[in-house]
DNA sequence: AACGGTGCCAACCGCGCCGGT
DNA sequence: CACCGGCGCGGTTGGCACCGT
């Protein structure tokens, strides 16, 4: 049984005070981030390791962006999701200044909701309540090549057209949550516009928070990592 | 004004991964 | 190789704000 991260009977829990705060930014400031179990301590934070790295990753880190998402920002949340599935803190990484936890909760409470609003699975990103004929993917398309998502998200009946006409593919991940990397019997990308042109959100250096990104292979599962590799990152670069 | 319902978001929890020994 | 400890991730929860009745 693995030992609790703290003692939690003398650590503080639920929000952090401005004082809390403050000590935490002085301390990294001074000494960096890293060694999260031992920073409470040294910077007299009665607060666990874990707490305190949240707080900064979160809500204290000086490049966060914060306030509402842009509309390209949603599309590429959806994207990414209808890619990688619930890998929030990879999502995150191709948005600077976006938060895995931030990401999280905005398609929790607004793009999913959206797309259920549009009759679209958010799960799976396939229309809802559509009985479609099984085709062939050999056979299937794109939902466009130049159309966006948030051009979609305006128009939600065309999306849903284009997305029934093209939009079959072999994959049953119904309502899981999960990616298409997870399962071979998909074999390829589902069926969003997957035009990815996004330009690398840092410039050099890279920031120390994006770094662990470039691991990117080692994050996903070995049969995502090799899906990744050959065809996901090629995209992002 | 009071109350209940709903949405949002910060924070917590448990687990898996990974590096060190 | 096995074990251990720290870190990071995704899912979940709790509390606050807002809105409608």
């Amino acid at each position: 049984m693995r030992k609790p991260c703290c003692d939690k009977q003398d650590t503080n829990k639920g929000a952090w005070s401005k004082q809390e705060d403050l000590k935490l930014i002085e301390y990294i400031r001074k000494n960096g981030e890293g060694c999260w179990r031992t920073l409470p301590q040294a910077a007299g934070l009665l607060r666990c390791g874990k707490s305190c790295r949240l707080r900064w990753i979160n809500y204290l880190r000086p490049d966060l962006k914060r306030g509402n998402f842009a509309e390209d920002e949603e599309d590429l949340i959806i994207k990414l999701h209808a890619l990688l599935g619930n890998r929030w803190s990879l999502i995150a990484g191709r948005l600077p200044g976006r938060t895995d936890n931030e990401v999280k909760n905005y398609w929790n409470s607004h793009l999913r909701r959206k797309l259920m609003n549009m009759g679209i699975d958010p799960n799976n990103h396939r229309p809802n309540n559509v009985n479609l004929p099984r085709l062939h993917h050999q056979n299937s398309q794109t939902v466009s090549s130049t159309a966006t998502l948030s051009e979609a998200l305006k128009n939600p009946t065309n999306y849903q057209q284009q997305a029934r006409s093209g939009g079959n593919n072999n994959c049953d991940h119904e309502s899981d949550g999960t990616s298409c990397l997870e399962d071979d019997s998909c074999g390829r990308l589902p069926d969003l516009n997957l035009d990815l042109t996004i330009t690398a959100p840092w410039s050099n250096p890279v920031p120390d928070n994006l770094k662990e990104e470039q691991n990117f292979e080692s994050k996903v599962s070995k049969k995502s990592s090799e899906f990744a590799s050959s065809t996901i990152l090629p995209l992002f670069r």
